[in-house]
DNA sequence: GTAACTGCAAAATATTTGCATCCTT
DNA sequence: AAGGATGCAAATATTTTGCAGTTAC
């Protein structure tokens, strides 16, 4: 299936940049920040727009965030078919503390935990930090 | 044991905003942001010196940072002895969705997964999102 | 043609830093 | 007394909003 068509099936207009950075993160093994993508992408369009075109993505369910402790969130494709309503990734992400580079572990299920009584659970997030395989 | 003998062994001095905001630490059941702290503690102290105390006790092991999606992070006490060298919060955090309020569930360890190879894990955070106890 | 998208400026939010003064030890 | 802690001002970092002009459909 074409970028286009990708696009299309979420409800959003193909543009430029949206066609850019979603090409840059399908051939990306790692979650991105805002930062990097302006790196990439500043000379041909505004950081407003990366926001807001990250944004638009993670509404419509092509993007997962991934809030980080160092004050700037990552953002990674989904992995299958999220919509704005049915929004579900479940899977282990892994933080490493050397390269800093956060990546999507889209084979490892978040395992169950019994949590106590009357707490009702529809997301989770699972984040190791540690050496990567190419740090270690 | 009290609030001075904790700071001592975690060798701070003893100063108003640090036993002020631990001991509001201690008597509360959920994580809080920088931004409670000031609604509370505004009156007395700057909003700069509760960032430092916050990072201070971060830095010492007393406080755990948990980052959120919603672009502040939260803060809550370690259950044990952490200490600069050391510092392992190996629980499960819940994140309601209606009250907004995120606590440590301290009894729940977070499950072992086994990561690919050559990944070395040496700290994890899981954080379950949906309605609480008080909510549901 | 029209609603949605983009760029630029500005605002809002979150956090850190410099420095003079004050306080704990 | 000395070094760490605090308050104030300012800087930096991150993200959002308003609006006019442009573009996809």
């Amino acid at each position: 299936m074409t970028v286009e068509h990708h696009l299309k099936d979420h409800d959003l207009r193909v543009t430029d940049i949206r066609k850019r950075i979603y090409e840059y993160l399908v051939d990306l093994d790692t979650a991105v920040s805002h930062a990097e993508l302006e790196m990439v992408f500043s000379n041909d369009f505004d950081r407003v727009t990366i926001y807001r075109t990250l944004n638009t993505f993670l509404d419509k369910g092509i993007l997962h965030k991934i809030p980080t402790d160092t004050g700037s969130a990552k953002y990674a494709l989904c992995k299958d078919h999220c919509t704005t309503e049915e929004h579900i990734d479940d899977h282990v992400h892994f933080k490493c503390s050397k390269c800093e580079k956060v990546v999507c572990l889209h084979d490892l299920e978040i395992p169950n935990v019994k949590l106590p009584e009357n707490f009702k659970a529809n997301n989770a997030v699972l984040m190791y930090e540690g050496l990567c395989d190419k740090c270690s």
